[in-house]
DNA sequence: TCCAATCTTTAGATTTCCTTAAGGATTGAT
DNA sequence: ATCAATCCTTAAGGAAATCTAAAGATTGGA
């Protein structure tokens, strides 16, 4: 979930268009002490924060944030506003982007911090539940049996358990893991979500895998 | 415990922060006699290193410490300092980082260095299950019984028991032991696996080299 | 130089698994 | 409740990766 603190309401709603679009879920706040109050008691993975809030300044809400969490936030800054990186370091974030912003840009930083806050860069294991995946050995174990996978299960698993609850398209999906370019009414990512769900089963009846209608697939408990 | 010796106070500050943050312990120094003193006296992991400081620049620091140590360091050099591998490597340097950094390319950079200098075990003798294998005269043992391999098997056999588990890819395999580049659908390295498991099936029936279908190899039990 | 050991290439047989296609089930909109 | 769109599953064909033996090339030592 990511929570957009942001005034200008324009802004506000295009970036959580944009972002639950892209898959993930979203969350807005309007002023410093809403965004504050949300930052503090509701779970999110990662807060895009304007600078410039009525009511509490950005900097303040970071600063309150930081005491008792390290969400990872990316601070949105406006043209003529100077922010170098030590400034931003200062504050606690963890990345800036300034207005006007390209959306595609936007996404991209999110998608980079993410990685770079997750266990994800270069964390030898992930997990997700019970489910754990080691990338040196390329093996996948549910508890501490092994789910014996084909390179391409491993390769969706792999994405799936990187980011965790973000919704995969079939196009993307095939996209990331095979490298090719999708062809539109391709049933091959069906095939192996199922496949993949089968092998889960015999573990589990938690479905691990689910599906978004007319959208994808998302790792979720 | 990471050393970070820099002059820079901001940065300093910043960086041992972001370190202690990232859940390293650290210690720091503003000045070369400083840092020496500390690299010299106290038991540190890593050490960060400005290039440029009062009274000792990093150079000397450097040479200094690696006449008693093999302490891995990254150093960090100012943008207008072009600093190029060779230079790095006659310093004793792991890495270096250009100024201005990124934080998280700083956290990053420490890891993998870390990563890479932590796991050369300087152990003459390696073992995999009832595999043994000696460093120093390249001989490869099962149980007490000598396996005669070749140059190339014994370089295979050392990649593996190094890092046991961790799936190599051909291209993989043929760089790290030949140092060539390494041609799409070249077959050697199929052919080097499969001596090296006829010669081991001489004497168990463990396979101890797994084949990662589309992926590689790996040594397992 | 010559030989023997080692490495690389080749090619056919074999294994693995990705994709396709088809029929049935589910979902969401009207 | 109905219907179209989407999704799930199964099974089979064929593509791709791998294995092995054997022949050809290369290397290093005598």
């Amino acid at each position: 979930m990511i929570l957009v603190i942001e005034d200008d309401k324009t802004i506000n709603n295009l970036l959580c268009k944009v972002l639950s679009d892209s898959g993930y879920e979203t969350d807005c706040a309007f002023d410093g002490e809403e965004g504050l109050n949300k930052a503090l008691n509701t779970k999110c993975d990662l807060i895009l924060l304007d600078l410039m809030l009525p009511l509490k300044t950005g900097e303040e809400v970071l600063r309150e944030v930081r005491k008792v969490s390290s969400t990872p936030a990316i601070v949105l800054s406006a043209k003529d506003q100077v922010i170098n990186r030590i400034e931003l370091l200062r504050l606690g974030a963890d990345d800036y982007i300034s207005k006007p912003f390209d959306i595609d840009e936007v996404i991209l930083r999110i998608e980079a911090v993410l990685r770079r806050t997750k266990n994800t860069s270069d964390a030898p294991v992930i997990e997700f539940m019970d489910l754990r995946l080691d990338k040196e050995s390329k093996r996948v174990f549910f508890k501490n049996e092994e789910i014996t996978v084909t390179g391409m299960e491993y390769s969706i698993l792999e994405l799936f358990l990187e980011n965790p609850n973000k919704v995969f398209s079939k196009r993307n999906l095939f996209e990331s893991v095979t490298g090719d370019a999708y062809m539109s009414d391709d049933n091959t990512m069906n095939v192996h979500i199922s496949n993949i769900r089968k092998k889960i089963a015999k573990y589990t009846d938690e479905s691990y895998i689910d599906t978004v209608y007319g959208m994808g697939y998302r790792l979720s408990k």
